[in-house]
DNA sequence: GCCAACGTTGGC
DNA sequence: GCCAACGTTGGC
């Protein structure tokens, strides 16, 4: 099984890169897009390599890379009604929504920003850049992975 | 703070 | 099954 590419976004006052750095590892819950979800589920396997992208930030950028310690699982907190990300849908015997486990690997000295992103002409087909994409969990390829790490350690 | 884009819900 | 209303996301 080949290593996939992912990218993840996350509002850096709820949990930043920072926040992953110091925690080492986190669990990837509150997802409530099925799409999001089936990627999580279905295609995401360890070893996986993952962008982290901050979003709602200033600046919006893609921060560093993170990699998938543990495969998709219940997203237990759909079932604490006092979670901010509670779901009475989602029952026990059978979850709705599913999560996996990310671990730190490193911070982008310098962060790639979406403007930059945008400027770049082969990064013009990430999903991350087309119109109105509210995707939190998508796929990116190798090369727009690496094109990414190449932008971050170039600067 | 605004608003466009999108997903979900619910009435019919 | 359609679609209007609503809530959320996320860039600006």
């Amino acid at each position: 099984m080949p290593t996939k590419y992912w990218l993840v976004k996350s509002e850096p006052d709820v949990y930043s890169i920072d926040d992953l750095k110091k925690d080492k590892k986190t669990y990837w819950d509150g997802v409530r897009n099925y799409q999001a979800r089936n990627f999580m589920r279905d295609e995401m396997k360890k070893g996986d390599q993952v962008l982290f992208y901050h979003s709602n930030a200033d600046p919006n950028a893609v921060v560093g890379v993170c990699e998938v310690v543990k495969e998709g699982y219940p997203d237990f907190t759909a079932f604490d009604p006092d979670d901010k990300h509670y779901d009475p849908k989602s029952k026990k015997d059978e979850p709705t929504w599913i999560m996996v486990d990310l671990k730190f690997v490193k911070t982008f000295n310098a962060p790639v920003t979406l403007t930059e992103i945008k400027e770049n002409k082969k990064l013009q087909n990430m999903k991350l850049v087309q119109r109105g994409n509210r995707l939190s969990v998508m796929p990116v390829t190798k090369n727009e992975f690496n094109e990414i790490v190449k932008m971050a350690e170039r600067k």
